[in-house]
DNA sequence: GGAAATTATTTCAAGTCTAAAGCGTTTTTC
DNA sequence: GAAAAACGCTTTAGACTTGAAATAATTTCC
């Protein structure tokens, strides 16, 4: 009896490693690497940044960035939801900002469970301070690439969000 | 006196983000957000799953999935550097780990600050029982993108992360 | 060869994060 | 309209994470 699929290759070309493919995911387990270390190179350099430049921490500057965009002020699951972290994780950031000022905190009137948060003028104030660098930080890093490819880029991830929601939804439904 | 670049337009169609894309690097910042997202997405789904299913953490199971491919076994420092965290943050998931069993700890003979780590037999038992399962995730985040799509993106990942790591290092110099 | 700089790791404090349990509030269901 | 379910948020315990300071070992530089 033979394990082929197990079996480590004599020689190893662009025919072999297609034809392993289907088998252990070899393809995909790498864009996934791949992805992830530019997300996390990304997002650990804004952090330094932030915090040697503004001393804020960037869980705090997401917040602030998502009331930004929205004039009526979020529900704090609706920051949860965008930020994609846990509900309890809101609160404790929610408690810092509104301590430091930039943020309000009102009980929702038509539902009493509902906390609203809103930026203060300081919040906004401090926030478009920072995110006009944060915004040329992250220009930078696309410095390489062409328009074409960041159209591109923007189109594939875009399907990859969709595939991936999908993927989770259909596991959590069966 | 105006402010041009303060006010929001009447209409807004194609031309309009175009001119205003040098000033305020919206398309950047946009394709950073939806990169995160899929990230998360995908890093958030991965972690609950290894959990529920294997009662094992992500940075734990990360730390294996690095030592499985390194038969030698792994100084510490480079361990730090490929899942790119703090070397503060290693000690305690090493310490972990060798407590579990799933790793052994040796002082390199060369040097005697290093510390070197291996998987023992149990480590990688359990690890490649795990990377079996979570391989088969992650193609199915991929699911619905084709194989040129995958390549793609394989590609213009691969020119982020160039651009991205030119762009820190640049900047460190200074 | 010895002082000074660098390197590998650990320790520590403070902050971030999650899952799960708990508490009111609202909605659904019969 | 009351019981049951669902919802929004907070609390808690425990794990993860970072940056900075500390320690020990090695390398560099005169």
């Amino acid at each position: 009896m033979t394990a082929p699929e197990e079996q480590t290759p004599l020689w190893i070309d662009a025919e072999t490693t297609v034809a392993a493919r289907p088998a252990d995911h070899k393809m995909e387990l790498r864009l996934w690497l791949r992805l992830l270390s530019c997300s996390r190179l990304i997002e650990n350099d804004i952090r330094r940044h932030l915090n040697a430049e503004f001393d804020f921490s960037l869980p705090r500057f997401d917040i602030l960035a998502q009331l930004d965009r929205a004039d009526e002020g979020l529900v704090l699951g609706e920051v949860s939801k965008r930020l994609m972290v846990s509900a309890g994780n809101i609160t404790s950031l929610v408690e810092g900002l509104v301590k430091s000022g930039h943020i309000t905190r009102t009980t929702s009137s038509g539902d009493r469970r509902a906390q609203i948060i809103r930026l203060t003028d300081k919040g906004r104030r401090e926030f478009r301070r920072m995110a006009k660098v944060h915004g040329d930080w992250i220009a930078k890093y696309f410095e390489q690439l062409s328009q074409k490819d960041i159209d591109k880029l923007m189109d594939l991830l875009a399907s990859l969000k969709d595939s991936t929601r999908e993927t989770i939804l259909a596991r959590q439904q069966s």
